[in-house]
DNA sequence: AGATTTTACGGGCGTCGTAACGATT
DNA sequence: AATCGTTACGACGCCCGTAAAATCT
C-alpha cells in the first residue's frame, strides 16, 4: 500500500466528486480515476458507488476514510518529527488556545522552566480542536486542552478540574437569581454538557473567549465556562452566575502517546504538580 | 513524504547495512542508496552516519525509524482493515496467547455471543508480544494479553488481576517453604518484576508455557506465573508457592484505538463484565 | 443538453539495474 | 585484497495530461 493512492482516496472522499478532488490535488481528473481504481483493485473492495452524477463511500470506503488518515497524520508527522529531531537546540512546542489553560500557564511554565529536562518553549496558539492535529501531524509537543476530545494516538494527564459558571447578560432574568442549574441553562438532555458547550461556540462561528463574551453581554446566548474565566474577564454587561450540579471542566496536558522525549515527560511533570496546589 | 523511501529507510536502519537491506527490499544497492540520500535532502535531515564500512542511527535516524514504523503500520493497518469491512459476514478477530488468558477465555466469549452486537469468533493464536503487532496492523480487532505491553494506539481495559506463584522444581530447597518472597526468586532489584518474567522466558527461548514448565521441572530455572495456571497445569515435578509480596498479574484486553466497531466493544464488555466476578 | 466519470493515447519523469569507481579495513 | 557505499548511464515502467467517448440527470 502507497501513500500516495490513499491521498488521492481522502481527497476524492472529502470532496465526494473528482473533478473537484483532482483539482485540489493539482493533477487532473484521469489520472486520479485511474488511481482509486487500481487502489480498489490492490484491496479487492470497492470504495466509491458511483453513478455518473453521485460519489458515496461504500462502507469498506468509511473505514478506509477514517484509517487512512491516521496513517497519512503519523506519515507527516515522522518526517516532521524527524526534523524537528535534528534540531541542534530544540524547542518544546506547547499548543493552547488562548485563554483556555485556567490561568495555570505561567505557573506550568515557571515550574518546567526548573526542571533540569526543560528546554526553551514556544508556544503554538491555536484555536478550536486544533490541539489534536497539532499533536498528531508533530507540530507540537504537548497540549494544554479542555476535555473532552479525541484521545486517538494521544496520552493525556488531568491538570486541574473546575467548577462551571454560567454566563449571562446582567439583564437576563435568570442573573437576579445566585445561583443556576444546569436544566437552566443547557435545556437540552442532561449528561451533553461537554458537547453543549461546543456547540455554542460552533454554532455562533465563534473563534475566541472575548467573541464569545461579546454576544453573551449582547444577550444572544448563555453558556457555561470554567470558574476561571469570571476573574480574568470581569465584564459589567455581563453576570457570572455558579451551576453547581454541572459537570466540572477538565483541564488536561496531552501529548503524543509514542513520544520518549525527557523534555515533554518534564513539562507534563510541571503541569501535573499543580494538582495538588 | 511517501511511503516507499521510508520502507527503504526502515529496512537500512534495522539491518544497517545497505547491501543486505537492499536484498531484503529486492532491490540493487544504487537505487536503496539514491533513495536514502533523496529521503534525507527532502527532510534537510542526516538519517546515517555512514563510513565504507559502518552505517549508524543519528539521532534524526533514531526518532524516524521509530515514528516510521508506526506510520507504515498504520499504512498496512489501513488497507487490511478496509478489506475486512467489505466482508458481508464480518468475523471477530480475537489474538490470544495459548494459555494467556488467566482461564476466563472461555466464559468471555461466552457472555460475548449472548451479547446482540456479537459476531462470530475466529482466534487468532500468537506468541509472545505478538498481540500488539496484530492490533496495530489490522489482523486483528481485540486482543487479550498480561501487561505490561506497549499501549502505544491502542486503548485496554483490565480483565481481571491475579496474585501470583513461583514455579519451581519439587527437588529445589526454597519448595520445603510454604511461601516465597519476591527476593528468592528474582534475585534482581524490585519493581521489575514483569521484565523479570519476560527475561526469564526469552533468555531460555521458550515460546509457550509447557516447554516453560519442562524447564522448570528439570530445575534449570525459576519464575513466577499467574495463580490460575497450577490449576491448569498440575505437574508432580513442580511445586508452585505462592509469592504475596510479588506485585499481581493484570489481564488486560485491547483494541485498536480509532476503533468505533459495536462488536469489539461488545466484546470489551463481556470481558470487563468478569471482573465483579 | 449539461455535467461527470471513464477510456484511449502519447509523452515525461522517476526509479530501476548493470557496470565502474572510491574508500576503508 | 576484499567489502561496502556511491556515482554513471541506459532502459523500463508508472503516472500524468490532452482528447474523446460513455452515461446519467
Amino acid at each position: 500500500m502507497e501513500s500516495r493512492p490513499l491521498r488521492y482516496f481522502v481527497a476524492v472522499a472529502q470532496e465526494l466528486n473528482f473533478a473537484r478532488a483532482a483539482e485540489r490535488l493539482g493533477i487532473a481528473s484521469p489520472p486520479l480515476s485511474r488511481a482509486i481504481r487500481k487502489l480498489e483493485a490492490e484491496l479487492g473492495v470497492t470504495l466509491f458507488e458511483r453513478t455518473t452524477h453521485s460519489v458515496a463511500l461504500t462502507p469498506a470506503g468509511e473505514v478506509l476514510l477514517t484509517e487512512a488518515r491516521i496513517a497519512l497524520d503519523a506519515l507527516d508527522a515522522a518526517g516532521r518529527r524527524a526534523r524537528r529531531a535534528a534540531d541542534p537546540e530544540p524547542k518544546l512546542v506547547l499548543a493552547v488556545k488562548a485563554d483556555a489553560d485556567a490561568g495555570l500557564l505561567d505557573p506550568i511554565l515557571a515550574g518546567y522552566a526548573a526542571d533540569p529536562a526543560s528546554r526553551p518553549v514556544s508556544l503554538r496558539l491555536c484555536g478550536w480542536g486544533e490541539h489534536t492535529r497539532l499533536l498528531r501531524e508533530g507540530h507540537a509537543d504537548a497540549a494544554l486542552l479542555y476535555e473532552p476530545f479525541d484521545h486517538t494516538g494521544l496520552d493525556a494527564e488531568t491538570v486541574t478540574t473546575e467548577r462551571r459558571v454560567a454566563a449571562l447578560s446582567a439583564a437576563h432574568p435568570l442573573a437576579r437569581r445566585d445561583s443556576l442549574s444546569l436544566a437552566d441553562v443547557t435545556s437540552g438532555p442532561p449528561g451533553e454538557v461537554d458537547q453543549f458547550v461546543d456547540e455554542v461556540a460552533a454554532r455562533h462561528r465563534v473563534r475566541d473567549l472575548p467573541q464569545l463574551l461579546k454576544l453573551v453581554e449582547l444577550g444572544d446566548l448563555v453558556t457555561l465556562l470554567p470558574e476561571s474565566v469570571p476573574a480574568r474577564y470581569p465584564r459589567p454587561g455581563i453576570a457570572y452566575r455558579p451551576v453547581p450540579d454541572a459537570p466540572p471542566a477538565v483541564l488536561a496536558v496531552a501529548w503524543p502517546q509514542q513520544s520518549r522525549s525527557t523534555a515533554t515527560a518534564a513539562l507534563v511533570r510541571a503541569a501535573t504538580s499543580l494538582r495538588g496546589a
